[in-house]
DNA sequence: GTCTATAATTTGATAGAC
DNA sequence: GTCTATCAAATTATAGAC
């Protein structure tokens, strides 16, 4: 009983978390994630009380899984070169697997604040925060890499890591029509992390 | 009367902008929209039949507010450094007075790409794309600067100026917390513009 | 645990008076 | 053009049998 309780608990999770990335909290129905998940509606009903339930445990997955690479980059301790190539190495896999991810996130957060501000606190980041906005002004100090915001470089290496992803569905059109954008999103990391290498080192 | 019909009508787009921006298609209510623009539902089905149609044309706007830009980079006939200062200016302004313009469009093209290829002709784009890859590709060989497909120094341009204003209700909470990071964005276009020629210049 | 049937609400849209 | 009142459809949620 438990593991079918668990399979189909899992089903139901699996079709939220495609339908309610396509379609956001507002868009989504019920009756389709109950389809996708092969059973119907009360029974959907019966394992997560609400609508809303079931997405914020959908919205908290996908919130960790976007926030926990910038937090294991924060946290790291090798040295800032490879720092960088690892975060961009480990962001364009992430986004591979779930290129709706920050979309999702970004909307739904700014529809509700106060969804974020909740989860804040369960990654922590803080510390890591300081140690690499440290160890970023050391490297500008001892003459390694040009002066720059730390916090600005990190959002310099996110935003290269995580928009070509997230605006995929229209830049695709634009820039790659017609070709496997695929492929060029598959071996981009390494491109990424040596881009911006290169506009730091001296 | 016609002055009252125009007045009316530029209130309900106003209205419809801010409240689509925020809560997308499905989740803006036809009620919440009449509220914001002064007047009832019913007036508000007058001026528009359906809330497919009053949304059609708030995308349309958005949309040609978001690749605007981009097809006046492309086009420019200035020296390659000079327009890609251009367009980091250009897309910062944008942004700063309309930051939810790009989740809107990413958002609702993912929930439905036929909303986008409508659009795509009516933004002339190929003829500017060619010129500009040409030109880059010059720079290359010119040895101006270094080795980079053009699509990708296009697509890296744009994640900069355009990420950083889009994750704000995120990236805000965590690298810029209790600053003002208005004041940041506002004064970032010149430090992307020089990140960026700092990575490709030889 | 799983289903069918139905209640309860929300919400886009229209009718009709002024 | 603008309003009040109301309809019709869609959708979340629950009751109750098996």
């Amino acid at each position: 009983m438990e593991k079918k309780l668990i399979e189909t608990q899992e089903n139901i999770l699996a079709a939220a978390r495609t339908i309610f990335a396509k379609k956001g909290l507002a868009g989504a129905r019920m009756q389709e994630i109950a389809d996708a998940a092969g059973i119907n509606k009360a029974l959907l009903h019966y394992y997560y009380r609400s609508k809303e339930k079931l997405f914020e445990q959908v919205f908290e997955e996908a919130f960790k899984k976007l926030v926990g690479p910038l937090a294991a980059f924060l946290a790291d301790d090798s040295e800032l070169f490879l720092k960088i190539r690892n975060i961009c190495t480990l962001y364009h896999k992430v986004m591979a697997e779930y290129p709706f991810i920050p979309n999702f996130i970004i909307n739904e957060a700014s529809t509700d604040p106060s969804r974020i501000l909740k989860l804040l606190n369960i990654v922590g980041i803080e510390e890591g925060k300081k140690k690499t906005a440290m160890q970023i002004s050391e490297a500008i100090e001892t003459g390694k890499i040009r002066p720059i915001d730390p916090r600005e470089l990190i959002l310099n290496i996110i935003s290269l890591s995580i928009f070509p992803f997230a605006s995929r569905p229209i830049s695709e059109q634009f820039l790659y029509k017609g070709e496997d954008m695929d492929e060029v999103l598959k071996s981009r990391a390494n491109r990424v992390s040596e881009f911006i290498i290169q506009s730091i080192q001296i």
